[in-house]
DNA sequence: CTGAAAGCGCTAACAT
DNA sequence: ATGTTAGCGCTTTCAG
């Protein structure tokens, strides 16, 4: 069951020098040994194929060198692009992340974090929206883990954040619908929305009102953030008898083609659709998929960056990265006939 | 930067009684201790929010209870279903999987290979294609950590295996298109394929072959697994003068609808298209997606369940799972006009 | 029923 | 330029 592995010790006898010198030198600290005795040690390590027992090392040093990383749904292309950046970044710092998908599940979501911490991790980054205060507070507080948080705020006053402009964003996607001369419209977001998500939308209630036209020429309809919720929703859509729809993730816009498309109705011709994110895939379905854009890869490896600077330096001050959006007009939005 | 951590000692202090009762009781090899004692340390625990150093527990018992994952490429739905599936059944087998893509990029696989063994741990999942058999001769091997290979089979001889009835997936693919009457068609599938996807490729060619159609009726056309591949071998498939193509992923397919569309030609009108996967997207896309279905969460969970198993027997014979595939008819394809 | 003691593989003061 | 020693936090004989 167990790796037979070389140790430490075997690298040193058969080297004939004491373990310190192995040590030393293969942590680049070996400054002060013998040319000689460097390329010794380094041959027999070679040859032994050794690999430091990072069980044992983490235990004196007091670090995993892995970073724990929750996120709501590892099949939202969003976020996969999000772990790419991530992961990016990490590679650079020689930190591993270790990248959890919880599912929207508050359970499943616990007990990841717990076991994140367990395996003690270094820092944390929980972009997942279910994660609760109290978790927090309980679980990774008692351990002084330092954790960033991205895609929500209410939990977080002293922790690092990742912030996006989501106001702005509703509102860019706002005032593109209203220049276009649409007046009914929806928008389609989660029922119990994050902190983000509840921008978008007071951006995008802003824009109704700078155009001004009444505020309950917005109808809320709520939908998961998954392709099959946006189908679904889509006779609730056509029921509100908009012209319209902002969709709060670009995947609700997908779901919502499929219905649309299902009844014989067209984009942007019946129904105008813009989305948030910017995925790639927005580009490959037909018509391609106007969209608020998110750096998101960038946003990725920002926040790993801001992690990692924040475990060598604990004392600094508590960081925040705010984040621009823009639109990208494809061809899901037209002019209200 | 270190999170101070609550120790064993503190925990036995706490409670008046010595270390090795406190371990024993937490490890639920507690048996032989008086209720009282139990309910006080488990108590204490609570109390402290102590939580075990794995690195220290790990030192001991040889064991990172972590598995390694390597898959090529996170951004394609597959392989996210593929996650899905191993980190259900790490939950129940209280396993960690650490999850990495290495982007078709051979150096960023070993180098994650590497990375993974260093962080000891107790096995390897490997999907992914570009992984030399030298790297895992060189790096897995010595240090005999076990492993299982999914999607390639060239290197394997003695490791467990997760297999997919690729052969009979082209079969079923070809069965399908010359039955509807087609008899020019193309296949899209990377240049340098690893074996299962040469399977496919036998697989259709044998159809072909059933079929009573010469076999220079099929055109080979080069395309990474990637939707923006598909798109720029679009012209490449009209070149061919084909009726139908096979894509040796669905992701291929849905770029080439994009290049389709683009030049204003209907699927399956003008070109029947059929896939390989059944990623959900297959159903929201326009035409829906005529494919072949892997069930990959299935196989993501057996790959984690006789990964485990291996690692608590590791003397049984070598393991390995056949998965059967099946055609699922939709509207990309029709009869040859 | 409970505890003392040894030691997992490694790093880092502190000698020499 | 190199080695000795102590100890990280834990599990596990073994002795009471």
């Amino acid at each position: 069951m167990m790796a037979k592995k070389v140790t430490i010790r075997q690298v040193a006898d058969e080297a004939g020098v004491s373990v310190t010198t192995v040590s030393q030198i293969l942590n680049d600290k070996g400054g002060r040994f013998s040319q000689e005795t460097r390329d010794r040690v380094l041959a027999v390590k070679e040859r032994l194929h050794y690999v430091p027992d990072f069980n044992a090392r983490n235990l004196i040093l007091h670090s995993s060198k892995m970073l724990g990383v929750l996120i709501p749904d590892l099949r939202n292309p969003f976020f996969s692009s999000f772990i790419h950046g991530i992961q990016e970044y990490c590679r650079d710092a020689t930190y591993m992340p270790m990248v959890f998908s919880a599912n929207h599940d508050v359970k499943l979501e616990t007990y990841y974090l717990g076991k994140l911490l367990e395996h003690s991790v270094d820092g944390l980054i929980i972009a997942s929206a279910s994660i609760t205060a109290e978790a927090i507070d309980k679980l990774v507080k008692p351990l002084q883990v330092p954790y960033l948080l991205f895609d929500q705020n209410q939990i977080a006053n002293l922790a690092d954040r990742i912030e996006v402009d989501d106001y702005n964003g509703g509102l860019l996607a706002g005032q593109h619908l209203t220049e276009l001369g649409h007046q009914k419209m929806a928008i389609l977001l989660p029922a119990n929305s994050t902190i983000n998500v509840r921008e978008r939308l007071r951006g995008f209630k802003a824009a109704i009102k700078q155009a001004g036209l009444p505020a309950d020429n917005l109808t809320e309809i709520h939908a998961d953030f998954s392709m099959k919720a946006g189908y679904e929703a889509t006779q609730k859509v056509l029921d509100s008898n908009v012209s319209a729809v902002f969709c709060a993730d670009d995947i609700l816009a997908i779901g919502l083609y499929r219905g649309l498309n299902e009844r014989g109705l067209h984009v942007p011709g019946d129904l105008s659709i813009i989305g948030y994110d910017d995925i790639d895939l927005d580009q490959y379905v037909y018509p391609r998929l106007t969209t608020i854009a998110q750096p998101v890869v960038e946003i990725g490896r920002e926040s790993a960056r801001l992690l990692v600077n924040r475990l060598e330096k604990p004392d600094i001050d508590r960081q925040l990265i705010k984040f621009p959006v823009k639109l990208v007009q494809r061809e899901s939005t037209s002019v209200k006939k």
